[in-house]
DNA sequence: AGCGTGGCACGTACACTGTACGTACGTCAA
DNA sequence: TTGACGTACGTACAGTGTACGTGCCACGCT
């Protein structure tokens, strides 16, 4: 018997296995060995499927979440979990991040990260604030991290080592090194503590500011340290 | 004449009005006037034309850079230019980003990026790192803003409308009135801030090391507070 | 001048796409 | 039994990227 599921997880195989340039309803049905059109009886269109396969993804999302460690390691916890479905499923996070979907798949992720920032301190607004931050930043990472496809990509390696004028470009060239490695963990890990300790910083400044009250706020708005 | 340039300034254009999906080389040489394999006398393929497309999107960034403001406000002077020529061209970043472009296209915003790190203070690695970082939230922040498309977008606006179930997600349907709306500019100005705050106790923390050496490290890889 | 050569515009053709529509065949309700 | 309905399927159509062949024109060489 045919249905939604068995259509859509083998949409994400598909996209996993050869691409998603090579997605079309007749791989697909030739795939589950069934008509072509006998999708549309369980899917509407192309893009309602590839809708459902963001959403699919995105519910596999592991909620390990731990309520008494400290929320900065909530928060860490919670990124690598986005993370590591991002790269269980790589070419299926490129569709995951190019379609807007404007459903409610992906939520319980949502309220984690939002109960999490909470527990943190802040205040309705901050939270939810923090939360756009966090993914801004954690989508950004996946997307570059992705976009260099480590699963079959003959890349053209030869590309990146193409020559820079050093006149032009001194910087660039100087870190030459620096630009063409790419330890992604380390990168991530590295952007992820800073976003923390900025986070933790802008906490510490409003518990300041909620028991003080009048002083010490020069954290709030200026430069924390310069 | 058929040349390079009028093909992709006429991609962009057709993409703004109406759209990546509405891109077909058909399309395009209609509105050149040409016959259709024309074109593959200038571009090779359609998919050198969407690079093309997005490498002359990047050039477009303006490099107002000045190298005697401090630092901090050179940071934010770039990431909103990047952001500008988003907004300008909001339906073609969206191919931006979808494209893995190992083009040096886009080279000297990173030229003027580094070296604005180097002169923080920040050596290659922590520079390079400073500004993948930089980029992720950046791209991500556009990612979200462009996806939302304000511009033509009858957009499911009763979707974002749907219930959430209160005894489920507690914290989303508290927060709702502050999910729902989103203002970008504050938004994104506020991850800016945080992002360069955190960069600049980064860079005084290195600073401290370099002098001190020895004493006051700890800002340096725990946590700056807590 | 005659000739060859190469670049450019173009038409045709092919394999392939998403999907609207009509047609079967099964299982349940009346 | 008779109808209604849901599911699987084939056919058909408009539209896609592009390989290939053809004609035109401007050029350099003999």
């Amino acid at each position: 018997m045919l249905n939604r599921n068995r259509i859509v997880t083998a949409a994400v195989e598909l996209i996993e296995r050869e691409g998603a340039d090579a997605v079309s309803m007749r791989r697909i049905a030739a795939e589950l060995g069934v008509g072509v059109m006998s999708l549309y009886n369980h899917v509407p269109s192309k893009a309602a499927l590839l809708d459902a396969v963001a959403e699919d993804v995105l519910s596999r999302i592991g909620f390990t979440d731990d309520p008494s460690a400290h929320w900065t390691e909530r928060v860490r916890i919670q990124a690598r979990a986005f993370r590591r479905i991002a790269h269980h499923f790589p070419r299926s996070t490129m569709v995951v991040v190019s379609r807007q979907l404007g459903s409610t798949a992906g939520l319980l992720p949502v309220e984690r990260a939002l109960a999490t920032l909470r527990d943190a301190g802040f205040d309705g607004r901050e939270a939810v604030r923090m939360l756009r931050m966090f993914i801004a930043y954690v989508v950004g990472s996946l997307l570059r991290e992705v976009g260099v496809t480590p699963t079959f990509a003959p890349v053209r390696a030869d590309a990146v080592i193409a020559e820079v004028d050093p006149a032009l470009f001194p910087v660039v060239s100087e870190l030459r090194p620096h630009l063409d490695s790419c330890d992604h963990d380390e990168e991530f890990e590295f952007g992820l503590e800073l976003l923390v300790q900025a986070m933790a910083v802008r906490a510490a400044a409003r518990a300041d500011a909620q028991a003080g009250d009048g002083a010490g706020e020069r954290a709030g708005h200026g430069g924390a340290r310069q």
